[in-house]
DNA sequence: ATCTTAAAGCAACAGTTGTCGCATTAGTGG
DNA sequence: CCACTAATGCGACAACTGTTGCTTTAAGAT
């Protein structure tokens, strides 16, 4: 977040307050890979950043802040699910994609998640990038339904987080390690619910019809 | 957790010391119910349980210690999974416990789980709760094989985890109102892949019938 | 170039947090 | 009832965190 509205006039975008958001943010990002969250402080993003202090109270408040602002820039990128030709695929790529970067330590996105816990900004942020994120994959669940593998009244944002939640919830929430093929248990449980209608947005649950096309699993 | 283990000669669990910790981990609880996770903090703690500072600090070193004594103690409880005489209404029940516990204001669990990210111990300690809450869920995979209305090699647990992380990942994560039927929808969903071998412990996929349709994926 | 003024630097300060040594209290065993 | 000592109470203290008034720097306009 930045605090002065950019387009207001009077304000300086330019030089100098530029730069010093770059360093800050920069700054957040390299404590939050080397030390994650709880390492984060105030003081040592400062100094990193090579400047002092009430500078960056001032500008960004308290850590929620920081994180807010890294989180927002991190939704400017031009990130786009996985397009592999089939549902199933697409699901587990973007699973693969996930828990990759939910397994490294430490993780970055953990971080964030934490600290949305933490702060009432952050948690804004957050919700944000989430909101983004889902949207943009609405896209594969649009092309599976172009595809036929799919109903066409199939809810798109409940199945893609049918199909995303379980490994988040084991790597973020119960801390335990995944099986490596889970990404693809979890795509496949979803795809399979999706294709009998599970998702539809008629009250109905699973549609009378049978499961349309596509081969359930691989190999 | 507590720090002298109680059948440790030479120590003196009974009185006081005991007196002191239930105290303590009551106005734990009565803080996180009134001000959530930010607003718990030593001091207030200390102030409501009628103990001076040096003694929270010196038996739980810090808040993460507090939140494990207290999920410790959650997980000595007698909770079972409901019994409905069917899968699908077992997972629905649950679904429903679970979303009714985290959509409170403040809500305990929630609380616990922000916990979780700032302290080590804290973390151990939700993951054995969860561990054992868990464990005692795949009682209702076990009736429902026995019924007939599941493959005997499901996996259990991830059964379980399909059917319940939606909930947690919008209402947690997201941090996203859920619809009414959202319980209703991830239970059908699980219950529905699970019923078709999504979950089986075999490496091979969804097992039993062929895949409807035969249909080849475009790619 | 020069002026204006956001924004950053600086340093002193108050409030909070966690630690420590010592005195006091109260279980526990004789 | 008494002696022993673990555990708590107490208060002082250092370290850390965040705030504030003032000074200095430098972006943007004339």
């Amino acid at each position: 977040m930045t605090p002065p509205p950019e387009g207001t006039p009077g304000r300086r975008p330019g030089g100098r307050s530029a730069r010093v958001r770059a360093q800050v943010l920069e700054a957040v990002r390299a404590e939050l890979g080397e030390h994650g969250y709880e390492g984060l402080t105030m003081e040592a993003v400062a100094a990193r950043a090579g400047v002092h202090r009430a500078t960056v109270y001032r500008r960004w408040q308290d850590v929620g802040g920081l994180l807010a602002d890294v989180l927002d820039a991190a939704g400017e990128d031009d990130w786009g699910p996985p397009d592999t030709g089939s549902l199933l695929g697409d699901l587990t790529a973007l699973n693969e994609e996930i828990q990759e970067s939910l397994v490294v330590q430490p993780s970055v996105p953990q971080a964030l998640m934490a600290a949305a816990f933490r702060s009432a900004r952050a948690a804004e942020a957050q919700q944000r990038l989430w909101e983004d994120r889902y949207a943009r994959c609405e896209a594969v669940v649009e092309r599976a339904v172009a595809r036929g593998e799919l109903p066409p009244d199939t809810d798109a944002r409940e199945l893609l987080i049918a199909a995303t939640a379980p490994l988040y919830h084991q790597l973020v929430l119960l801390r335990t390690p995944v099986a490596p093929r889970a990404a693809v248990r979890a795509a496949t449980a979803a795809a399979l619910a999706a294709g009998a209608g599970a998702f539809g947005r008629s009250e109905r649950g699973p549609a009378g019809r049978p499961p349309a096309g596509g081969r359930s699993v691989p190999g």
